[in-house]
Order: C-alpha cells, then structure tokens, then sequence
DNA sequence: TGATTATAATGGTTAAACCATTTTGTCCAG
DNA sequence: CTGGACAAAATGGTTTAACCATTATAATCA
C-alpha cells in the first residue's frame, strides 16, 4: 500500500502519503492502519521518523491512536474539532478587541437565531424549552448561582447553532464561546438587575424561535449580544475609572 | 465535563507547556527556542519525545523550525493558514455541505457589506474605485479573462472585510475564501451571461458601499452570493442529469 | 464457572550515534 | 587589501536498539 519515502524531510513524505490514502478512499474511516513497526519497514525508515509522522496526522484529526494490544492508529471521521482549535488559537493571540468581540457576535448570533426560528422543529422547541426551565431555576437562586447561569445560557447558544441546522455556524460559534471564558472571568460581576435583564432577553429569544419569527429572534438576539457589550464597557469604565471609549 | 487527569503522553506535556509560554506572553513572535539538545535537558526528556511535541507545535503554526547553524525553532505569529488548512481538510471529505457555505457566506458577507458601507472613508472608496477598474478591464476581455476576473473578485472581497474594521470578520472570511477555489474549479464553467451578471452585482455592491448605504450594500452582497450558489446547483443539476434537490 | 494470572502485541520512551544543512570564520592566492 | 575557496561548528534530521507501560486475550486455578 505504501511506497518507500523520500523527501528533504521524510515524516512529511510520511504525512502526505497516509493523508492521500484517506482522501482517496483507500482508507475509510474505522480502518486501523498496520503497526508502528510494520509500518517502518513499507516506508523503510526509522520508528522515531515515523512517530513523527503519526503525531502530525493525529493532530490533523486524520487518526486516532490507542494503546494497548488491539490498538494502534484508527482513520478517524474528519470533525470540526481541529478547526475550532486552531481558530481558538488565532482569536486569543490576536488579542481582538472587545468591541470586534461584540460585533461578530452581535451579526453572526442574528444570522443563526433567524435561521434557528426558520427551521426549529417541534423537538427543538422542546429542547429550548428543557434550557429554559434550567435558566429560570437558577435564575430563581438569585446571584449565587450566576456561574450555573451562565453555563446554560452558552448551551442555549450552542442549541441555537445545532437549531441552524448550517454546520459552518455551529463551530465558528462554538469557537467564539469557547474564547469567551477569559472576557467573562475579566469582566462579569453579577448583580440582579443583571441577571433578570440576561434571563428576559433569553425568554424572548427562545420564544421568538419556538414561534419561528425569524426577524424577532434576530433582534432578540442582538439585543441581548448587544446589552452583553454595553455592560462590559461600563465595567471597564469603572475599573479604568476614565471616560468610557467613544461608540463607534 | 473533566477531562483526563494524568498525562500519560510526555510530548503532549511539552507541548502544552511551551503553547502556555506563547499564550502567557513569556514567548514572543521572533524569539527563538534553545536548541533541542538543551531542551531536552530542561524537560528531562529524550531527543525523540520532544521532537514529537515541537512537530505539533510546528503544525499548530506556533513555531517555525529552520536548519542549520543559527536555526532552531522560532516562535511565530499566528495566522489562518492553520483554520484554512483544517477547513481544507473538512471541505474536501464533503463533511460541509455546499449549502452551508453558501448560507454561511450569504449572511457574513451581508454583515461585512454593511458595515464596511457605515465606515468606509474616501480613500477606502479610492481603492475600491481602483478595483473595480481592474474588474472592469477583465469583464471586457469576454470569458477569457474570467480566471483574473475571479481573482479580482476576491481582492474586492477582502477589501471590504478589512474595511470593516473588524479583525474577526476579516480572518474568518479570508479562511472561507481560502477555501473556496476548488469549488470554483469543480463548478463554475463561465459564460458571458455570467461574468456579466458578476460584474453588475460588484458594480452594485461597491457603488452602496461607497455611497455609505449599509442596507442596500447587505442586499448586493446577499444577492451577489446567492446567484453564485444557484449558479453552481444548476451546474450540479447539469452533471448529475437528476432533479436538483429541494431548496430548503 | 468465574475470578485470577500470565502472555503477547501494541504504543511510549530512552540513549547514543551518525548524517545533512547552513552560517561563520579562516586562510591563501592574486 | 580583496575575494573566493574551504574548513569548522552548531543545528536539525535520521537511524538503531533496547526497554517501559498499557491492554486485550488466552491460560490457569479454586
């Protein structure tokens, strides 16, 4: 199946070749490939240069390895996760300001509810329902279950995307909610005006898409995107303790 | 909700130790790592482990590895070529469907429109006005033209998410439109009809955005990109010779 | 029969040596 | 003094051989 590798640096001759099998179909998704010492001797190289190569492929998401007799490298089905890591990794050096931050979301968000209120289902509404009767527990618990809040609220948001049916939206969201941790930690102090005003933009959110207004779920959206911004300039404007930075 | 708490994997330790410098700022753009040997003392490691660990940290873009006396590995600025490469990856195995980045791109590119229509200053107009020269002068040569014509589409594309002024709408864009040309060699087949239908939408779309009309500018790059994606369904209807599938 | 233990196959790691590439400095001819 | 050839050194790239750790399966025993 392989041929003997030759290239300036040989894990990446490695690297190509198993890749071009797998997009080629000669390697499904589920097959295992042979063991790590049979394998050194198709390629005729050394185990080391081939782990090297093992290593890169499982980064690229192409495999799987497992330990243990019965195990080894397994082509994997090919999933968003690989994106939304390198995507996560360009968003937390870029050091994207805040007010980007907010802008993205405020559009994207919009996109997805809209499409979520065009195409949720009976079920979905159901779903949406379940989040909701969460939120509202936790929100009935007042300030001190802030964190257990905010946790719903981001699978409320990752509902949506699924809701959306549109795969690209589903991890690009998930990429930006995944970054949004350290804004949060940085920034959010809760209080319960806070709370009851998050807790209302979601009841009008979910419901606008249960009752599949796509341009109400994009202004709820919005403006619960948008409030989000608000406060966290008004935060910072407190910790700066300087005049807040003009709107744009 | 947790993930696994021992390391088994002594690379994996590695890495995620010299990501966490570069994250934390203790590793800079430009710096350069000790060389391997030293390393491998610093980490108590072998030779073998840490290559594998800085062969990951290599394809996750975080360091460039050069040969030679005065080589070494050297941390480097993040860019897309990692989320493309992931994309790629994606795109190619057919896990995205051809409408979901339709639909993706019609309702981000709607947004980048607009608000490259609200910040656009005259020199950002000068440049668009330059481009459009470009696109005209190809749109004139008929159908022969049309690769360089596509070429300019795309510069056009990019101005206007770097008008934005948004850094997250500029990166995702250029990951997606990074991505796009194999598509474009698998569908498009030009005619006149259709580089000239291209060459009005941009005329359109420029023109709103020049003269600051952010609505009008969503509603060009909206129609901009749907007519590329029924464009490109027809022609799937063409080579499959079958009903084509029911717009959802 | 069921639990325990041994076995073997697999990936993970280590060590030491050598090869290939590239920069840098040195030396010699002109 | 200059310029080019060439040697030296530092670095990553590769090879080899051995050993360790994990795990599914087979063998064993109460």
């Amino acid at each position: 199946m392989f041929k003997k590798a030759t290239k300036s640096r040989v894990f990446q001759d490695v690297v190509d070749q198993v890749q071009q099998a797998i997009l080629d179909g000669q390697l499904k998704a589920g097959d295992r490939l042979p063991a790590e010492r049979e394998m050194v001797e198709m390629f005729q190289t050394s185990r080391g240069t081939l782990r090297e190569a093992l290593r890169v492929l499982e980064h690229k998401g192409l495999i799987e390895i497992r330990l243990g007799v019965a195990g080894g490298a397994m082509v994997k089905a090919i999933d968003t996760e690989q994106v939304s890591e390198s995507l996560a990794l360009l968003m937390r050096t870029q050091a994207i300001p805040l007010d980007d931050l907010a802008e993205f979301r405020e559009g994207v968000e919009g996109n997805v509810s809209a499409l979520a209120a065009r195409r949720a289902t009976p079920e979905d509404g159901e779903d949406l329902r379940r989040l909701m009767d969460e939120a509202r527990h936790f929100y009935e618990q007042g300030v001190e279950a802030w964190q257990s809040f905010v946790q719903v609220d981001r699978r409320i948001h990752m509902t949506l995307a699924r809701i959306s049916r549109n795969a690209i939206y589903a991890f690009v969201l998930k990429s930006v909610h995944d970054n949004i941790p350290p804004y949060y930690e940085r920034y959010l102090q809760s209080s319960t005006t806070v709370l009851e005003e998050n807790y209302r933009d979601l009841c009008d959110l979910t419901a606008a898409v249960q009752a599949g207004d796509a341009a109400a779920a994009r202004r709820a959206a919005q403006a619960h995107v948008r409030r989000f911004h608000r406060y966290m300039l008004a935060v910072e404007h407190r910790l700066t303790e300087k005049s807040p930075p003009p709107s744009r």
